[in-house]
DNA sequence: CCGAATTGTTCCATTATTTGGAACTTAATT
DNA sequence: AATTAAGTTCCAAATAATGGAACAATTCGG
């Protein structure tokens, strides 16, 4: 019944932990506070257990239960996320690439990795503007999608690749958006072999990009950065030709990894 | 033994997921992700049950293990964060304001809640810089050192306010760090009478701010806002003067929440 | 204003999960 | 090759979660 397509996790169980976490989600990805009720309806369980289970969450400061009894999402999330984003290698590695990217073609760089079926952003390195977008870092996006979701589908083997598709529900956001796994693994072949995926407006009307992949040694990340814009400044010539700059900038991004990383290993 | 005066909750026992947020707390507030033998000598716990425990956040995506057994803070807790943020109501409402306020000013704006025994910071608007997330945004400060945290305080009733100051310990941030309960309560006592608070370089060397009191009717939130600058630039004379300013943006904040949300209660 | 319905909370015997010691496997060290 | 340390699996015992039902509080309709 979960309308969302973008699960990071496929519903597997982890004991009491995995039913938390269910509930986490309801609340975090409902548009509004829900009440008690509606998450009873939304959840299916017994009223005692679900409220016990609330309560722990309130208390640990996962959820919020405002004057109104409406759970929110609480902020103690914030504070998990603010460190694990502060520390993330990764992002520490790749973040002065993309903003010579930026620097150099003036629009919106993002980096994200492949969770699931997800894209998570990672990183977003915009110009100058005031309007703040930048709540897309930490968002999730569906992998089928997105240039960087597609750039990072093109990394998996292609075992792992017709699993993934497999469990894929595809949601049509605009008229160009792939509706089935044929059409999607024949793009990704594409891409696997160019070595750069675009966006056509597949995932938002007016809005393209370039992505090149990007991934560490041990197949530990797997994602990828995008050069994305209007459709009106960006046309498919000024696409082809960033591939090249994109995907100099993904390579940069390897090596730094590979000095940063590699030896460990 | 944590290392970290800033506990969002003190520890309280939540049954199984009480157990698994020491875990998440431990992982995230370590400086460079923890091997499994490391997270056993910190947690204290068999090696049997902690294997389990680590396996089942693993799975959820709350933690990343990686190839070379270390385990870090996972991506999930990334998406979880985003949405929390991006659907808070209180940021929201204040958000226009704090861009007012930035811009008369020229200074630094915050804006920030308090949470326990700590302020965890909201929104962040500078100056021409883009806010990005590593900024302040989502991490927890002490609330007897900062400005924010300060007029937070000044909120509290009496018995709340003692009670909080009890259980405190006191980290000497700079020369000028509150050291002792006796001391920040005659200055919070003040603070209370006046209607706003001074960080006179207490949590960083160098860094002075005003900050304003600001609260919801049903005080779900009890929090304050701030201007935010090098002490060479911001005068105590001019934090005095700016006083003013960061009132009446607070009192604007309240002014929307009373018109959203008041109408509810 | 009252009774009925809805919503939210508490209780406790049953059930399922977590626990933790020990045995076991794998990797690192001498 | 032997020794130590690191990581993983197993299972009876301990503990926590479950869910039905009773209880309280709030909202609704007449």
């Amino acid at each position: 019944m979960s309308s969302n397509g973008e699960n990071i996790t496929p519903a597997r169980e982890t004991g009491t932990l995995g039913k938390l976490m269910v509930l986490l989600d309801l609340v975090t990805h409902a548009d509004a506070p829900l009440r008690f009720t509606d998450i009873l309806a939304l959840a299916g369980q017994p009223r005692g257990t679900l409220h016990r289970q609330l309560t722990h969450l309130v208390e640990e400061g996962l959820l919020e239960l405002d004057g109104d009894g409406r759970y929110a999402p609480g902020l103690r999330l914030l504070d998990f996320a603010a460190r694990s984003w502060a520390r993330n290698e990764f992002r520490l590695i790749a973040e002065p690439h993309l903003r010579d990217l930026q620097r150099a073609t003036g629009e919106t760089v993002h980096l994200g990795v492949l969770r699931g079926q997800s894209i998570i952003y990672l990183d977003k390195v915009e110009g100058r503007q005031p309007v703040r977008m930048y709540s897309q870092i930490g968002n999730a996006s569906p992998c089928y999608c997105t240039g960087v979701g597609k750039a990072a589908l093109s990394l998996l083997p292609a075992e792992s690749l017709v699993d993934l598709l497999a469990g894929l529900s595809f949601t049509s956001f605009t008229a160009s958006t792939h509706v089935s796994a044929e059409t999607l693994l024949a793009e990704i072949r594409e891409i696997a072999d160019q070595g750069y995926a675009f966006d056509r407006e597949e995932h938002e009307a007016g809005i393209r990009c370039v992505a090149a992949p990007v991934w560490s040694e041990d197949r530990t990340f797997m994602g990828g950065i995008s050069i994305t814009g209007p459709a009106y400044r960006l046309s498919m010539e000024l696409l082809h030709q960033w591939s090249v700059p994109v995907q100099l900038a993904a390579a940069s991004i390897m090596e730094g990894m590979r000095v940063r990383l590699g030896p460990r290993r």
